[in-house]
DNA sequence: ATGAGCATGTAACTGGTTACATGATTTA
DNA sequence: TAAATCATGTAACCAGTTACATGCTCAT
């Protein structure tokens, strides 16, 4: 299965009948902390996905509003998903921006980092709320369904990394604080007067 | 600062002068658990930033071997990359196949979620091992080093989140462990007699 | 009236990987 | 003698984002 995109289009199909709106939205409301999909991808690969006979496509009259091209799993779909489902995961290659910042901290200076690590631990702490949030209103709501413990797992993998990610930012602003601005300063002169 | 990964360089040449060889194997060996670099975007990358005057360039004729083309940071460059490490860090967006596999999970059955949170595991407490094993090394080879403490930091960060990811796969591996095989079944019809 | 939401779609762009070409030298 | 290492580089490809066009309805 070419095309990166496919799997996630078929997976949530799995759950319901969806338009390429429906599923842009469904993305980022509730898997948006670790997926996403933009329109630019939706709309072409939901048209070959037809072709394919993966899917099948019906179209909803709007009334007032536009037509809906409402999109369901066709069992070949269904199939392929199973398969890509079974298939080793591949990792993304990594590339995080603030640990780059971070190793190279000391030329931009001791406050720049604490600045980035805080805004950092900032985002995680709010994260930590919303996932269990949204845990609550998974029990809540989907008492029942059978995919709700799959679903509880990733969002389990959402806390337990925040809840890491701000162990880490209280060590590192730690470390930081007891670090000296700049360290030995190389090659650069010092100043006459200015402050900068 | 166009062309995402001129920073990466820059940063680089900052620790020391280096040809775009040099390059990815330094990132490949010490920072490649948060940061990658392809030839194809190296090579391209330096000639640039050579004509913006932000590194320069020598040429090192090889005997026997061919020649090498050593670039180092000019001031410019150098005073580019602050002002890069100093702007706050983008988030990428975040795609994590794992969590959209298991996400979907039951519909390939419980038995391959586990195959893949166990690998998932063995990897992360392989990292685990590595980073105790690099962190001793940092402590031994740059004790005096400037930029230590900023390196410990990032390596501290693969630390803590592989730590957590061994934790959540723990958990996940025991719930997993307590769940029917493939839920409800939705839809698929019971066959006779075969086990499939 | 202004803007947000509904809904579909595409073209242009960007960032990045892969695979290859070259060719000498060292190692197994 | 086969393969890995050193070293540079490019062309073709791929995945993915952004920005835009269209146009109706509902709430403010």
């Amino acid at each position: 299965m070419r095309s990166q995109n496919a799997p996630s289009l078929l997976g949530l199909l799995s759950l319901k009948p969806m338009s390429g709106y429906d599923m842009k939205k469904f993305v980022e409301e509730s898997i948006g902390y670790f997926w996403n999909e933009s329109y630019g991808q939706i709309y072409p690969m939901l048209k070959r996905l037809s072709r394919q006979g993966l899917v099948v496509c019906r179209v909803e009259r709007g009334k007032g509003k536009p037509d809906r091209r409402v999109f369901s799993l066709a069992p070949r779909g269904r199939k392929q998903l199973q398969n890509w489902l079974a298939a080793p995961p591949r990792y993304a290659p990594p590339r995080n921006e603030l640990l780059l910042k971070l190793f190279f901290g000391r030329l931009a200076g001791r406050a720049e980092m604490i600045r980035h690590v805080r805004e950092f631990r900032q985002h995680h702490a709010q994260m930590l709320i919303q996932y269990s949030h949204v845990d609550k209103w998974i029990w809540k709501t989907h008492r029942k369904h059978p995919d709700r413990p799959y679903w509880q797992m990733t969002l389990k993998y959402g806390l337990e990394n925040s809840k890491g990610m701000v162990k880490w930012s209280d060590q590192i602003l730690k470390s930081l604080a007891r670090l000296p601005n700049r360290g030995k300063r190389t090659g650069a002169k010092r100043r006459k007067g200015g402050v900068r």
